[in-house]
DNA sequence: TCCTAATCATCTATTTTTGTATATCAGATA
DNA sequence: TATCTGATATACAAAAATAGATGATTAGGA
């Protein structure tokens, strides 16, 4: 039985030791010392009644109910790194910290110029990049702007299509010199080519599209897209990558341009509550402005 | 700017602030001083960089600064009681509390008995009833489970449509008694009936079945259903509510069986999360099936 | 086998936070 | 006008939280 409510710095603290799987870790983290540390866990042991950690000389080990708690001590941590983002951005004009998720080619490939110019522009804003393919974060408010491949449906997010970002595929020259250029899609059969690790929404729209990829077999393998496109630049083999991209490297060809061609959906999300603060409404504009240039909008 | 994060205690004072609107009130509020509370302000203040309220002597008046964080602080609190919620069921077996959101009308009229069954089921389960309309109440963890009457569309929740509740014009036979009891639809622009105070999705549902709604100018309106339904009760006059709820009071009939009825559906939903945390799954389960009951399935 | 490095637990001095009491101010009321 | 009630601000003492130092325990490596 909970008596009094604990303090809500208590929970950094938990947050803080799940995370750093020691009081002493957990204390040079936050700037304090492993006694306080200590003694909070043992506040918030005392307070919700039962048992979070296992001592041991090694750390502390978490109990079941301590996992269980972790998800949301992780959405405190969020949203109070969304309060302070928020107060960051006070005062009026373009001034602040906005945080972007975006997935890793995206982040790394596409965005860069885009977010370079508009710091450009705003010299008093802060642009923090999570590089990470997961839906949800932004109703966790672990972003305020998102850049996603699958239209999101939920009503409080403010949604722009960009358009469809066509994939296509490719191979280096050095490599179709070594092992020639199929001829047809059921060569690539023959062919060393660059796979996804793991079953995915995005995996089976291409098998939906070419059904041939189902037959395939890998020799490279990797969930992440970046992975795949060093992969294809190294010679590796062939693999789907944005056309875009891949047109950056003279050296790359682009391999059945009429049969093998799959747009990309784009879209640019943001939440609503945060459309009229300046930071999101012009980082958002140029997000959409600088993708539809990408695309050649 | 900000140099270091600021207690996460200081937001819980800040919120409180806010919603009391003095510091006394909220030092009474969270069992602490007024000096206390004020210096917690003013440290936050300092910590953010700019002010959040103007003192006077009538109590503190936030800043528009203020009122923009604010609905972070309170997302902060529902998460804070949320990890609180979870924290009680701690342990095994159904216990802790669970939080039920539903409108005015299921939480009064509907849930009672149901809630009182699975109150005597498992005495170490504390419930906890939340009555308002508002969908959103689940994706900021304002609510362990709600009863809808719409469908949400969110990936992350667990849904059970229970069915479409029967609604039905309904007048207390003392008003028809006096007013006579009206032969055509048409008769009712003639008559007292029963209205909504604003424009809602529900609303627009009805008017969108019977057009003659519209014409309808009623002399009584409220936004509650609760108020509409004890209007019908009390003989004001003629108006919509639900035909289970009606047949409870032989006095009450039922208008016009035939030309108008309209499906209310209903549905129970969780967050995906809490689907095995004994207490939310056996509440989930007993809404369901108690509500299936009521609908006579 | 012994040494090192990491951990948590405990004790005490110090710093920080909080509470108490009081002063001050604005508005409502007789 | 005098008074009462609510509010915030300030000074100082009390309480609480914190840091620092030390000891005990364990794992891993020479």
């Amino acid at each position: 039985m909970i008596r009094i409510e604990p303090s809500w710095d208590f929970y950094r603290t938990f947050l803080t030791v799940l995370q750093q799987g020691s009081l002493s870790a957990a204390a040079r983290e936050l700037g304090l010392t492993q006694p306080t540390i200590g003694r909070h866990i043992d506040a918030l042991e005392t307070s919700i009644g039962f048992q979070l950690f296992i001592r041991s000389p090694q750390g502390l080990i978490p109990t079941e109910a301590a996992t269980d708690l972790r998800p949301h001590a992780e959405q405190l941590a969020s949203n109070a790194a969304a309060l302070l983002r928020a107060a960051s951005g006070q005062g009026g004009g373009v001034r602040g910290t906005v945080r972007i998720s975006a997935s890793e080619v995206i982040g790394i490939e596409v965005l860069p110029p885009i977010l370079s110019a508009l710091s450009d522009q705003h010299p008093d804003l802060i642009i923090e990049l999570s590089l990470s393919d997961a839906v949800e974060n932004l109703l966790h408010q672990e972003a305020d702007i998102a850049v996603r491949m699958v239209e999101p449906e939920q009503d409080a997010l403010i949604t722009r299509r960009i358009g469809g970002i066509p994939l296509g595929l490719h191979a280096h020259r050095r490599y179709l010199d070594k092992h020639g250029i199929p001829e047809k899609l059921e060569d690539l059969l023959d062919h060393r080519t660059i796979g996804f690790d793991r079953e995915s929404a995005f995996v089976r729209a291409i098998r939906k599209r070419v059904p041939l990829i189902e037959l395939m077999r890998p020799s490279f393998r990797a969930d992440s897209n970046l992975a795949q496109l060093a992969a294809i630049r190294a010679g590796f083999g062939i693999g789907v990558c944005q056309v875009a991209l891949a047109k950056r490297d003279p050296e790359i060809v682009r391999l059945f341009k009429t049969e093998f061609t799959l747009p990309l959906e784009t879209f640019v999300v943001m939440h609503e509550n945060l459309k009229t603060t300046p930071r999101c409404r012009v980082t958002f504009d140029a997000l959409v402005e600088g993708l539809l240039a990408y695309l050649g909008k």
